[in-house]
This record gives structure tokens, C-alpha cells and sequence, in this order.
DNA sequence: ACATTATTGAACAGAGTGTTGAATATTACT
DNA sequence: AGTAATATTCAACACTCTGTTCAATAATGT
């Protein structure tokens, strides 16, 4: 009976992720289908009545879940939150690979001849793909803690990676300001565009993250 | 009885912040002080154990009051959550007339003679008085609404009454991420000052603000 | 077809909520 | 000081949600 302590799973969980191939065969599809049901629940719930105000209950009846099962898969609702958090940060952890390649070198030739980062094209792909949870969580009603471990996860070592070769000699505090500043507008801008309903495509915001980086204020705004 | 909707007051809440002057004669001191000890406990319980798994009845149990006192005032806890915080940003809007007169020129002089703003160091100090409150709503644990309700009403209107006077004119979506970017940036500067336990003085925080206006990736750290 | 196991439905104690009423203690004001 | 106003206390209340258990049922994997 009882297995909850399989809530954080191993990855993929059936959601239809990218990375999710051929899940079905590692689970009961009972249980796909119930988590399944337990996420779309959640999403919309968030969106309609802010995720403060979701109870279990509510949960189950969106689900049309006897509230056991919940408790089958689940501790409680928050259990269920950062269960679905995690697996989206796991799948995010995988860019790190790209990210250590990461030269200031690419970034400015790629920036003289107006090309995206390959890998970054992708990531904001992934993030469409995840883009009905994304919105929810990020929107107001939505989980306000996701924002910081989002920008932990990604966007700080996506900006550490890029300066670490220049700074890492001279580190002082001001430089972990430099990183806490960079990663924390990054967060903003992918906050921004999931919020807006990501009107722009991939290879756009790839750009735009490019152009912002190598931005200076006070100067006109190069294309 | 019963005087909820003077939850949100007019101003001052005779928290002895530097605004509240002579606040004494404007309410009952028994108010007052059940207020104070209500925020007291608040701040205190959310350091010790998240302010999610705090209840009325901790709060009340820590304030030393009854039960049925927190509710003459307070709809719940999220009524006083946002009472507090809607204290503070309402403090903050004052800044908001300086920030109106802020143009680019000024900067680039402060910056050549490495003299912070005056009113953010003033901001810096309001943000230090408020320390306690700050560092446990901020911190892990604390309300993660917070930051952006700050971004909001702080940050994005700095960085907006900056940048206005240039790109007014050629108001393309780019702007708006440009904005984004720097809003959330500065936010990310504030609540890692406040966690890391306010070291520098507002004077050096002003300071670093400028300097990180005035940064280029790919150049060296001018001081 | 069979063994496994996820789901259902009902029931339960427990905790926290939000409210009420009368009694008590503080307070502001003259 | 005295007094009217009112904030606080204390006990009690119904209520919702929680988290757990159990036996019965249904769906699944091999």
C-alpha cells in the first residue's frame, strides 16, 4: 500500500515531457492518469482562485479523485507543488552541461552576427512546452516561491558560468552583487515573457537575452 | 465593536518607524501594542518555522493575546501579512518624488565623482530600519510575494523614471524587457543585502547600485 | 485468467478557524 | 478622580479541512 515516499520520483513521471519516453511502462497507468489529473487540477485551480486558496479537496474534485489517492501519491498539497516543480528544475538542470561550455567569446561573436544561443533556443522551447504550469506558478496566485528557485537553478549559474573567467581572481562582495543582479533580470525577463503569454518565439527571446546582456544604459539600444 | 476594516490604516501604526510621528494620539495604546506584538511574533515565528506553517493561534500563543484580539483587528493572517508589507511600500512611495527628478545627467556626474544618491541612501536606511521585517519576509521561509509586490513598487518604477527620457520615443516590446531586466536586477541587489545581514553601509549599497547601472559584461569592474 | 495493486467510499479523531456573549481591564477625556 | 467608551479576555460553539484507516471494488501488467 502507501507510497508516498515515491512522490519525488526518478524523472519524467509520464507528464509528456521531452524527456518522458515511454513512461508508461514504468508506472501503473492508474497512476499516471491520477498524477495527470492531480497537475491539471492544480494549474487550473491556481489560475482561478489563486493556489493559496486550493485545498486537497478541491484538488480531488477538479481531479474527480477520491481524496485518498491523493494522499496516496502525495503528503499534502505542497508535496504535490514541489513535486512538480522539481521534475521542471531536474529537466532544467540538463542545460547545465551547455552552460559550462559557455565562453565569452561565442557570446560575442554570436552577438555580432545576430544568432541565438543553440542551447538557449531550446531552453525557452522547454519552457513553452511547460508553459500552462509556468504561467500558473509565475502569475500572481501562483507559487511566488518558484521564482527565486527557478532563478537559483538556472540563472545564476547561467551567469556565473559567463563571468566566472573574468572575475573569478577578483572576488570580492561586489561581484556576488554582479550575479545576483544579472541572475535576478533574467528571471525577470523569462517572468515577463511567460507572463505575457510567449508571444515571442524561442529564437526571439534567445536574441533579446543576448541584446540585454551586452546592453549598457545610457547608450541607444543597438539591435 | 469589532473595527476590521481599520486593518489597513492611514499611515504610521505607531510602529515607531521614522514616519510615525506622535502616532500615539491617533490610536489606543492597547491597539498599538497588540498591533506590535502581533508583528513582533509574526517576524520571529516566520524566522523560526516558515511563515506557512504559522497559525493564528501561534501567533497569538507568541504575542501573548487572545485568540479573539487578533481577529477585532485582522480578517486572518494573511490580512496582517499584507497590512505590514502594505505599511512599508506605502513608506516607500514617499521616496517616489525624488525618484521623478532622477535624469540620466545626474547620475553620470555622481558616478565621475563616485557620491551616491542622496535619496537612496535614505532608502538603504528606511530598508535598515525595517530590517527584521525585511530579512524574515525576504529570507527562505518568508512571504515569497513579497519581492515582487517591492520589484513592483520600487524597482520598476526607478528603472522606468531613468529610462524614460530616451526611449520614450521608440517604445517596442524590447523596452519593456529592458525594464524587466533591470527592475528585477536591482530587487535581486536589495534582498541580497538584507539576507547576507546588511553589511554594507547605505552609503556603499548606494554606491554599488551606481556602479552596477554603469557595468558592461565583457569589461573589467571599473570602482 | 490471475495475482497485484490502485482506487473508491465511508468513517474517524484531531487541529485550526471564525464567531459569539458576557465579564473584565484599560484607556481617553473632563 | 470619576466616568463613559472600548479593547481585551475567556469559554464555548459549529464548521471546514486534514490525515488516516478499513474493507470492497476496479483496473492493470504479465
Amino acid at each position: 500500500m502507501r507510497s508516498v515516499e515515491n512522490g519525488t520520483l526518478s524523472k519524467g513521471d509520464g507528464l509528456d515531457t521531452v524527456l518522458a519516453f515511454d513512461a508508461t511502462s514504468l508506472q501503473d497507468r492508474r497512476i499516471t492518469r491520477s498524477k495527470r489529473a492531480l497537475r491539471a487540477a492544480l494549474v487550473s485551480l491556481t489560475e482561478e482562485q489563486g493556489i493559496d486558496a486550493i485545498t486537497v479537496n478541491d484538488l480531488c474534485e477538479r481531479a474527480d479523485l477520491n481524496r485518498g489517492t491523493f494522499y496516496n501519491h502525495y503528503k499534502d498539497k505542497d508535496d504535490l507543488l514541489r513535486a512538480l516543480e522539481d521534475e521542471i528544475l531536474l529537466d532544467l538542470a540538463h542545460f547545465q552541461d551547455d552552460l559550462a561550455r559557455l565562453s565569452m567569446m561565442d557570446l560575442v561573436k554570436l552577438r555580432l552576427l545576430k544568432k541565438p544561443l543553440p542551447f538557449l533556443v531550446e531552453l525557452f522551447d522547454y519552457l513553452r512546452e511547460q508553459g500552462d504550469f509556468l504561467h500558473a506558478m509565475l502569475g500572481p496566485g501562483g507559487d511566488p516561491g518558484f521564482g527565486p528557485r527557478l532563478k537559483d537553478c538556472v540563472c545564476s549559474k547561467l551567469v556565473w558560468s559567463i563571468l566566472h573567467e573574468h572575475y573569478a581572481t577578483d572576488h570580492d562582495a561586489f561581484v556576488d552583487y554582479y550575479v545576483s543582479f544579472y541572475a535576478a533580470a533574467y528571471l525577470g525577463v523569462i517572468t515577463r515573457w511567460i507572463e505575457t503569454g510567449m508571444h515571442e518565439s524561442s529564437e526571439e527571446m534567445a536574441l533579446i537575452a543576448l541584446r540585454l546582456f551586452f546592453i549598457k544604459p545610457g547608450e541607444p539600444i543597438a539591435m
